[in-house]
DNA sequence: GTTCTGTTTCTTATAGAGAAAAACCAAGAA
DNA sequence: TTCTTGGTTTTTCTCTATAAGAAACAGAAC
């Protein structure tokens, strides 16, 4: 059976709303809400039964008015309204960075199954996405193989990375003068500036920050293959950082100078320069992945 | 319930063994049978025990013996020794290149399962591994689109191509004087003049002895984000090869000539020839696809 | 005529089950 | 001791089923 996630992060969300509405105000049109709420209007309609149901909004038809239980009504809490196949994904990344997988592990789907609460199904789903990320291999009618966060992981994921990164600035600093991507540039760097001088509070935004600039940059001469493998980066860190909070506060400030010349650079449009200020970047990225891969590789 | 193909397929692969045993000759054992047949040791004692029954062995436990009625054996038709996935695959493939699928297409699960004559879980689990040809996009809740193999697509796949094979073919000139491949890739050169003195007859071959020489050139500086890139090329090429026959013969002619320069090139170890030979060749093969495109790319 | 709501139909996400295949275990033969 | 076979357990592959959610349709209200 479907879980109804999406029907208990719509009813959150419209809830949100509600409250900003007003009491005694009008809601909006079901096709409204559908767009807003961004789900079907058929969920649209379920999470308006619910409200009526708790008198969050009285009256039917085209005459719904908020009530006065929209304040005090309950939400659904944040655990229900993710989706299983997330669920997954989060337990199997955990499983793979917390628990320190060894590099050769078996995957078992049915072990996994059971230890996540779920049905093979999602696991193999979720296997099957997860193989272009090179950290697992399938036997057929065998099960797979967990390679390792290795070393050599980190190594060939830059360098592909370098290669990406170096073409796609490049490709920024020749674009047209009047491109609105230099603008967003511009903000960008508004941001580490700001991020810069909250630092010591705020140093775990970076994190957002780093894959948005990153982005940005490969957005300069778009390419369906390396937005694919930003993914797979996005994913990587995302999960390494919350892992791994060694150090965290000066690595990421760090990551801002670095950030900032590298913008620098772009606007300055020189080659040379970008070359240089990118492959710095980088560098310093891939020393920080590697020092928390297991470092073992597997024999050969 | 699983399909059995796994044991069909030992099952005419053992028949060809035991025929080129010959009559009243002892079989090896099963762990051996189990090694040379690559499956496990269960499905080599089915097999076997379809063999007792049908008199092709005769004997049990450590006494078997090649039976009489070997050679007059049925054998089980190839169409059932090819695993769901595998089918599911090329049915896809051809519904997509050969019947000229739209760009911005709808694909739904369910349709293509009827279409496909299996259940909706087979087609669901290859469309999450084809994703990452970047053919197709998932919408949450809401099946999947056909981006369309169009342009684009082959400029894009063109682009991160000619990035790595620059890069691997480099490091294959870099390669120290001993390294085994630079055996190997005299080896395919030897193939390549072979083929061309019969390329009227056998110009198909080409396909394989391409994949070949590409997965060559790369296996100088191994990396499993290009290995894995590399399958795409050849996924692609593979059914692209099977649909598009038009000039065949003249493009491969010209391909081979062209592999032909390009080894030349790494033999020489010269950059500069090296670049040259692969630019050229991966310009041909480029305009090769973009022609076979459906050349629409969708409104942005 | 456009936009809305009520209703119906179709599709996706997930669970569950069972046969095929792999992996494991123990006892016997070489 | 090492390899082989017979029997048992576990895991993968694939189908079926069903609630959640999207989409299509039709009539009503503006």
């Amino acid at each position: 059976m479907k879980t109804d996630t999406v029907f208990k992060r719509a009813f959150n969300d419209a809830l949100d709303l509600v409250a900003k509405l007003g009491d005694g105000e009008q809601l909006p049109s079901e096709p409204a809400l559908s767009a807003r709420l961004e789900v079907s209007r058929t969920t649209v309609r379920k999470v308006l039964q619910a409200f009526a149901e708790r008198g969050i909004v009285t009256g039917g038809g085209r005459q719904r008015i908020v009530g006065s239980t929209a304040a005090a009504s309950e939400r659904f809490p944040e655990a229900e309204t993710v989706t299983m196949a997330e669920q997954v994904e989060k337990r199997f990344m955990e499983w793979m960075l917390r628990d320190n997988a060894r590099p050769g592990t078996a995957i078992n789907e049915l072990e996994l199954a059971r230890q996540f609460g779920t049905a093979t199904t999602g696991i193999r789903e979720f296997l099957n996405r997860f193989q272009r990320f090179g950290l697992i291999e399938k036997r057929p009618n065998a099960g797979w193989v967990f390679k390792g966060f290795t070393t050599s992981f980190a190594l060939e994921l830059f360098e592909i990375r370098e290669m990406f990164e170096l073409r796609s600035a490049q490709a920024f600093a020749a674009l047209p003068e009047d491109s609105p991507l230099w603008q967003q540039l511009e903000a960008l760097r508004e941001e580490h500036h700001f991020l810069l001088t909250e630092i010591e509070r705020r140093y775990h935004d970076f994190s957002g920050l780093d894959s948005r600039f990153h982005r940005l940059v490969n957005s300069a001469a778009p390419n369906r293959f390396i937005d694919s493998f930003y993914d797979i980066i996005t994913v990587i860190f995302h999960y390494h950082y919350q892992w791994n909070k060694q150090d965290e506060r000066q690595r990421n400030e760090v990551a801002i100078r670095e950030h900032l010349t590298y913008t620098e650079a772009l606007f300055s449009r020189n080659a040379a320069m970008i070359e240089l200020a990118c492959r710095a970047h980088l560098a310093s990225a891939r020393e920080t992945l590697i020092r928390s891969t297991s470092g073992q590789d597997p024999a050969a």
